[in-house]
DNA sequence: ATGGCATATCCTATATGA
């Protein structure tokens, strides 16, 4: 089974890219982040015919979330991350598919930093941390993946330096970070691969694509239960390629639901 | 310190993104 997420930046614009790599990869589930459309406006009929099953949440705008299923109705579970019931901003849809429960996140981009913004994307990391606590001893597999908004290390990024400042690097954000993973999360892509640099976004400043000038924030956590099915992950960088490519590249994983999960005591023989 | 580019809407301007 192949998870993908793809922060698409604006679902109508990118209608003709996302179903260019739908058709090419085949993904049987597609996390999709800034749709940047209402709800009346997700191109759900283009992305019916092209065999998806669709959940999604619109804002005017901005933020914008969606889960789409090959050959099937993605299953809701939330609409909404818990924890402040003002929060009107559309970041966060979980669905089961076959069994898998899925978690489709936009962490808050935090800039300026410091300021409001910032408190806004810690707080929500905060809630995010919560919400994960519940799921990671799940009985069930569970994926949460999307775009994290967070670069973890240095070595997740072509250069530090001029980003020194941005949110994405701050000590607050990482920590933030660490503590999630900390609860026995497994970061799909660092662990298959732990000494190439992977990227997930390139700027559109600058030639970052051409320089292959890259970060990686775009991010697929598995829970206790499906880490030992982990068995490819990677990045679509073809897509950030195209012409009027969006600025970051699917990621995905590919699992094996049927993996035993590791045993919390011995195996009788 | 700024800007470089891209997208959406309240569009000869402004807010947001990362």
């Amino acid at each position: 089974m192949k998870i993908a997420t793809f922060n698409v930046n604006g679902v109508k614009t990118r209608l003709a890219h996302l179903l260019r790599w739908l058709e090419k990869e085949q993904p049987d589930v597609a996390c999709l982040q800034e749709l940047k459309a209402l709800d009346e406006g997700f191109p759900a009929d283009a992305i019916r015919a092209a065999g998806y099953g669709a959940l999604w949440k619109g804002q005017r705008s901005w933020n914008g979330v969606a889960i789409l299923a090959r050959g099937q109705e993605p299953v809701e579970i939330r609409r909404a991350l818990p924890g402040d019931e003002a929060d009107e901003q559309s970041r966060y849809l979980e669905a089961a598919v076959d069994g898998l429960v899925v978690g489709c996140l936009y962490l808050p981009n935090g800039n300026p930093q410091p300021g409001p913004k910032f408190e806004y994307k810690l707080a929500w990391f905060e809630r995010l941390i919560a919400h994960a606590a519940t799921l990671v001893d799940s009985e069930h597999p569970v994926l949460l993946c999307g775009d994290y908004n967070v670069v973890p290390t240095d070595a997740d990024i072509y250069n530090p330096r001029s980003w020194r400042k941005d949110a994405l690097l701050q000590p607050e954000s990482r920590a933030c970070w660490e503590r999630l993973l900390a609860q026995g999360w497994t970061d799909a892509i660092r662990q298959l691969h732990p000494d190439a640099p992977v990227y997930t976004f390139w700027d559109y400043f600058r030639q970052h694509w051409q320089r292959n000038a890259g970060l990686r924030i775009d991010h697929l956590l598995l829970n206790r239960k499906l880490a030992p099915g982990l068995r490819a992950a990677g990045v679509d960088t073809w897509v950030r390629g195209e012409e009027k490519a969006s600025d970051h590249a699917p990621t995905w994983v590919e699992v094996d639901l049927r993996a035993p999960a590791a045993r919390k005591r011995p195996r009788k023989s």
